[in-house]
DNA sequence: AGCAGTCGTAACAACTATGGTTGCGACATG
DNA sequence: CATGTCGCAACCATAGTTGTTACGACTGCT
């Protein structure tokens, strides 16, 4: 399990429920949607449980229970879901402290974190500029 | 884990090297890398394999080895850095392939893989615009 | 020829992250 | 009160990363 596969499945799962919503649906289950993603309904409420933290997403309990979007998908990019989802930064600088009487070990942390913030700006702006409907209208278009 | 620091790792140990080399010494040991890095001479000499591979250092062995640089350190981008040393992608797709009777399980994977291959690009050119010689003189300029 | 220093590499442990699974309590609707 | 779903904690398996030890391979020097 490497690298991350939070942010397909946040995606997945919320572009799901919008779906589902447009068909005509109250809510959605975490086991339907785990179905679609072909994974364990925990994992999925597990997901969006950081999404409704986020404010992206809803929950009812009891009977008749499930999830429902709070915005349209218009309105939810893929940084708002990338977000919620992944806190952590992109690189990070070393595991243990380098030797502070050297040079490059004093001073690059600094150096890098530098461009390391420019690096995640670039790629949040990238991400900003998709929507969830954007990738329903995909979805769509190709099947 | 948390995330990497391969490539900080690997740009200190570059721009150590170079910082070495440009003082008048002919090679550097992953023992004195890893004084600096504050770290196992091992843990240098993986890393050291991986961009020796991607043509950016060369090691001598026998008595007086150790470690150069085969470029100047500005022709060495913080892109070779990363795709020396970061072969996977940024963003993976499901752990398990989506439900294909399901049109988002069906066509969520290309559409978002469209998308990553952007953000991926905007990543690289990003970090494609600072070289270690850009690193080591704000090092230097900071001390 | 032998010694010493360094790399090359394999093997292993510790730690962390992720994904998957089970179990059970909480809750609201009918 | 019965049912279906979420909430959440606990646990396990897998895998990636880092650190460490160990030993063989290689080469410059004496």
């Amino acid at each position: 399990m490497g690298a991350n596969s939070r942010l397909t499945v946040a995606a997945h799962a919320l572009t799901w429920i919008g779906l589902y919503q447009r068909r005509g649906h109250e809510v959605a289950t975490s086991e339907q949607i785990a179905t679609s993603v072909n994974t364990n309904p925990v994992v999925i409420r597990r997901l969006l449980a950081q999404l409704r933290k986020a404010g992206l997403a809803d929950s009812r309990r009891g009977a008749g229970a499930g999830w429902t979007l709070t915005r349209e998908l218009s309105a939810i990019t893929l940084l708002d879901v990338h977000q919620a989802v992944e806190p952590g930064p992109l690189f990070a600088l070393h595991p243990a402290e380098p030797d502070p009487e050297c040079v490059v070990g004093h001073g690059i942390g600094p150096a890098l974190s530098a461009v390391y913030d420019g690096v995640e700006a670039a790629l949040r702006t990238e991400l900003a500029r998709t929507t969830l409907e954007d990738v329903l209208r995909d979805i769509l278009a190709a099947a």
